[in-house]
DNA sequence: GTGGTCTAGACCACC
DNA sequence: GTGGTCTAGACCACA
C-alpha cells in the first residue's frame, strides 16, 4: 500500500478497508486482518491501524470482539455505502458542480472526461 | 466567510480570492483589499491572509506593489482559470469518477444530481 | 445471551449465573450447567466460562466437586445477595446520585422513571 | 486530578471537562485550556488529553480552531447534558432498577439512601 | 504558540 | 493470540 500525502495515513487505511467491504472482498461477519497483521502488511505502526479501525467501528462498518478480532458489522456494507455516498453527494459533488460553473465547463464536457477516464481505466486493467 | 474544517484556512482564503477574480468581480489591474482589511473582514490573523496572498502571487494571479497593495496581475484571470482547471482535472475529477464506480453511480444519475444542483442554485439566487 | 461491550464477558457471565441464583432458578445444592455446556449455550470460549465460575467460587456462591461439576454452595444465595448489595450501595448508587445532582434530576423524577420502568417490565412479561 | 482504575484515563478526563461545562464553569465560546496545559495540570501525556478532547468534539461539546485552541461549542452545554442524560436513563438507570428488584429493594429504601448521600455530601462540603 | 499525526515501545486485560 | 491504553518523543502544518 502506497500512502499519498495530504491525507492522514489512518484515514487512507480506513478508506482502503471501507472500499474492500464496498467491493465485497469482505462480507458481513468476516473477520478482517488483526491490527498487528494489517500494521505489518501496510508497514505502519499498530497504533495507526488501531485508529483506522476505530473510525470504521464508529461508523458501524466494523465491529469487534474483545480478544478475538475485528469483523465486518451486520449491515456494514450498507453503512460503508451510505457514508461514502453521503460524503460524495454532500461534500464532493457540490464542490465539483461549483467548479464546473466557475470554469464554464458543460455537462457534455464532463461526460467526455468521464469516458476518457473509463477507457484509461480499461487499458490499465490490461497491463 | 465560513471556514470548512479539513482544509487550511489560508488555502480557503486564496480560493475565495481566486474565485472572485474568475467571476470577474475583480479584473486585471484592480487593487484588492489590503491584507489587514481582508484579515478584519474574514476574522482571521493577518499572517494567515499574508500566506494566502503569497500563494496567489506565486501563481501569477496577484501582483504586489510594495507600500501600495496587491493587484490582479496581468493575465491573472487566465492564470487562475488554468490553475483551477488543472487541479480539477488532475486531482478532483479522477477521485470523483473513481467514487462513482465504487458506488455504482451512473453518468445519468450524475446528470440528474447536476440538474438538481442547478435548480437549487437558481432558487437560492432568488432569496 | 447478548454481551454488552464495556464490561468483560466473563464478568457478564458470572453476573448472569449469580442472578439466576438470586432469583431462585437454582437453589443450594443444585448442579449448574458444566463449563462446556455453558460455553456452548452462550457461544463463548470455555476458558471464559472457567474464569466466570472461578469468580463465583471465590465469592462462596458456587462450589466445585472435581470431576462432577459446579454446585450452588451452601449459603450461596446469601453470598450472592450480599455481594450484589455491597457493589450496588458502594459503587453504583453513589455514582447515580452524583449524576442526578449534575443533571438536576429530582427524587420525584427518579420515582417517575422507576414507575415507567416497572410498567414496561410488566408489559414485556405479557409478550 | 485523581484517576480511578477501571475506566480509561482519557474518558475520565473527558467526563471531567464535560462536567465542568455542565456546571457552567466554562460556557459557550470559552476557550478551554490547551491540550498541553491540561496535560501538565492533570499529569498525563498530551496524547491522552488529545484523545479526551477528540471524544468531546465528536459529541459536539467542544469545537476547535486550528492553531488556536479548543472552545466550548455552540450548544455545547446542551449537548453535554443530553449525552449524560441519555447515558443515565438508557444505560445506568435500567441496571439500577433491575438490581433493586433482584435485591428486593423498595423505592422507599432508595430514597432513604439518597437522603443519606445528600447529608454526607453536605457534611463534606463543610470540611 | 496551537493542534494533528506518527512511531516505538510498553503493559494490561481478555479470549 | 487479540485489542486497548498510555507514554515518550518526534515532526509537521498552521495561526
Amino acid at each position: 500500500m502506497q500512502f499519498a500525502s495530504g491525507q492522514s495515513i489512518y484515514l487512507q487505511i480506513s478508506d482502503y478497508i471501507s472500499e474492500k467491504i464496498l467491493r465485497g472482498d469482505w462480507v458481513e461477519g468476516d473477520r478482517i486482518p488483526s491490527i498487528r497483521e494489517t500494521a505489518v502488511s501496510v508497514e505502519v505502526n499498530p497504533n495507526t491501524v488501531t485508529r483506522a479501525y476505530a473510525v470504521l467501528q464508529d461508523e458501524g462498518i466494523l465491529q469487534n470482539q474483545r480478544g478475538v478480532g475485528y469483523f465486518v458489522a451486520a449491515g456494514g456494507r450498507e453503512a460503508a455505502a451510505a457514508l461514502k455516498r453521503r460524503e460524495f453527494e454532500e461534500d464532493e459533488l457540490p464542490r465539483v458542480f461549483r467548479t464546473m460553473r466557475l470554469l464554464g465547463m458543460s455537462l457534455a464536457e464532463l461526460e467526455h472526461l468521464y469516458e476518457r477516464y473509463v477507457t484509461e481505466e480499461e487499458s490499465e486493467r490490461h497491463d
